[in-house]
DNA sequence: GCCGTTTTCGGCCCGACTGTTTTCAGTCG
């Protein structure tokens, strides 16, 4: 996936040239083209080779010759023109904060700064005062913004499940405060992308100077940025910023849509809006001077025609015609999970960590858990529970809440060691280069499951799409979720394309706090995961069952209960 | 530069906020 970052990088940075170059509609254009190429779910030469560039949302033919010439040369022509045109120290200077095009060009045509550098001299000297629309607070906000920028890249985005623990506090805060009335947060965190810039809450309040006081009196908070009379931006202690909007509540819904997004889905709906004569913002959406809906999300999709569109679907990937035709798919929710197939312990965790775990399942009304027992360490070596703990897992087994054992290993035969402790299924673990077939289906080397595969094993698209294959192949599922150990939702998304079904991690033993389960549900459900293409949330008999979802051909692929270690089924409950 | 069951040409989201302004430009999301 690595050349298809560097591809976006590269239409990004010229959209940010022909911002220089004060060009009006271009620059979106291939902002557009960027994030469409950014969220693609395979590699940009699968496509190219299948001569299906121009079906990528936002790429026309120019964009696609550029693509070509980029894959064929490593390089744009245009791009590098315009490198030459425009000092490239420009973009640096546009990208602080408070800082755009119109600015950095101003500096470049009437001071000759090329850059963030020269800027700090021509600060320094003096040569900005006088300069028109330069007062004392300009200045010092450039002088601020540089020093910011010394300090290191601002504003990165940072995996959701970092920003996780922070967004609950701050909404539980604001719930907790007697000032607001409803509380959520909007944004790419709504839409569980797997990394998130800042967060956009959203509360109704009769007092949003009130609400402001309070949130920013908060402990996380740093520095307040900027406060009007209905949105507050701050800064975090961590550095994340945060933006805080009140609105009234019968523009919540529309506002909660509006600032959920994504942008391109969002685009969409003003334009489905605009053919209908009607007006879509932050506000509601009006025919004319009338609000026709806006307290509810549903009210303002129904208005458009719409049913509603899960969050973590709206990226104008199709999910708006789908919604039009109002066949929205039900994706997998908390309440559909039965059970974790995937439970590790320490590796010599006594019987009294068995029960700890059966109990956290029981508070989670679990009909099952998978425990790995033992397995195939990376070295080659094997390992087993201790036998105390794996007694205490057998006995438990009649005991409501099934308990099931599972090992872990890595890809290849199973070791003899392990041949001879009973098991019900197996998961295999890949390695960085898929050279081996995880086994045939409906055999004991078969896996129920393909986990520990993410970034930090499988760096490059075309080893994900081979595992993915692999697992598609064996009718394993796939664990979603956070970490570099899991797929992240982009690459869960490829694998239920591919129809494999998908594993979601539970936390279970976690602390309470622990985000794990609620990212990788994001994830599945923006990866399109209905319940039954959800391993856990089917019953355990079916650990191997890949859902229906997108691929009507994969139905009744089922390959039946656990396994033992001879082959044959278990009856399940 | 892209896009189209009203368009192959003429559109392209739009409101909040800030700082510098006597009415608005630039930036941001």
């Amino acid at each position: 996936m690595t050349s298809n970052a560097d591809a976006a990088e590269v239409f990004r940075t010229v959209a940010d040239l022909l911002d220089l170059l004060g060009e009006k509609f271009k620059p979106e254009a291939y902002r557009r083209a960027a994030r469409s190429i950014e969220s693609l779910t395979e590699d940009l030469g699968a496509v190219a080779a299948r001569h299906e560039l121009r079906s990528i949302p936002g790429v026309g033919e120019a964009i696609a010759e550029k693509i070509e010439e980029y894959l064929r040369t490593g390089s744009i022509s245009y791009y590098e023109r315009l490198k030459r045109e425009i000092p490239p120290g420009l973009v640096e200077l546009m990208r602080l904060p408070g800082l755009g095009p119109k600015t950095a060009r101003r500096f470049w045509v009437e001071l000759g700064v090329e850059g963030p550098n020269e800027l700090r001299d021509a600060i320094a000297a003096g040569r900005l005062v006088g300069v028109k629309g330069f007062g004392e607070k300009k200045i010092e906000q450039l002088r601020s913004a540089l020093r910011a920028a010394v300090a290191g890249p601002v504003l990165a985005r940072r995996a959701i499940e970092e920003v996780y623990p922070v967004a609950s506090a701050l909404v539980h805060a604001l719930r907790e405060g007697a000032t607001a009335d409803r509380v959520e947060v909007a944004g790419s965190f709504r839409r569980a992308r797997d990394t998130v810039g800042d967060l956009d809450i959203l509360v109704t309040s009769k007092d949003p100077g009130k609400v402001f006081e309070a949130f920013t009196a908060h402990p996380l908070v740093a520095e307040v940025k900027m406060r009007g009379e209905t949105k507050e931006t701050v800064l975090l202690t961590g550095g994340l910023q945060v933006d805080l909007r009140v609105v009234k509540p019968e523009e919540f819904g529309a506002a909660l849509q509006y600032f959920t997004g994504s942008k391109d889905h969002n685009v969409r709906l003003r334009s489905l809006a605009r053919d209908r004569g009607l007006k879509v913002n932050e506000y509601g959406v009006f025919r004319g001077e009338e609000r026709i809906a806006g307290a509810t999300e549903e009210e303002v999709y129904a208005s458009l025609g719409l049913a509603w569109i899960p969050p973590e679907l709206r990226e104008d990937r199709g999910e708006i015609e789908v919604a039009a035709r109002g066949k929205v798919p039900r994706l997998v929710s908390e309440s559909d999970l039965r059970g974790d197939l995937h439970t590790h312990l320490a590796p010599d965790a006594n019987a009294d960590a068995v029960d700890r775990i059966v109990a956290d399942a029981h508070a989670h009304h679990f009909d099952y858990v998978g425990v790995v027992v033992g397995g195939v360490r990376a070295d080659g070596t094997v390992w087993l529970l201790p036998d105390a703990t794996r007694a205490r897992l057998t006995e438990l087994r009649p005991v409501g809440l099934r308990v099931a054992c599972a090992v872990e290993t890595g890809v290849g035969p199973m070791p003899k060691e392990l041949e001879s402790t009973p098991f019900d299924y197996r998961i295999v673990r890949p390695t960085s280069t898929p050279s081996e077939e995880i086994g045939p289906r409906g055999s004991a080397r078969s896996p129920t499951l393909v986990a520990h595969v993410g970034s930090s094993v499988v760096s490059d698209a075309a080893a994900l799409a081979r595992w993915v294959g692999e697992a598609r192949r064996a009718a394993a599922a796939i664990e979603v979720g956070p970490g570099p150990e899991r797929l992240d939702s982009t690459a869960g998304r490829q694998a239920r394309e591919a129809g494999v079904a998908v594993h979601v991690p539970t936390g279970l033993g976690a602390a309470a706090d622990d985000p794990t389960r609620l990212v990788a549900l994001g994830f599945a459900r923006r990866a399109g995961a209905a319940p039954d293409a959800v391993v856990n949330a089917g019953p355990l008999g079916t650990v191997s069952a890949t859902g229906s979802g997108s691929t009507p051909e994969r139905r009744g692929m089922s390959s039946g209960p656990p396994r033992s270690r001879s082959g044959r089924r278990r009856p399940s409950s």
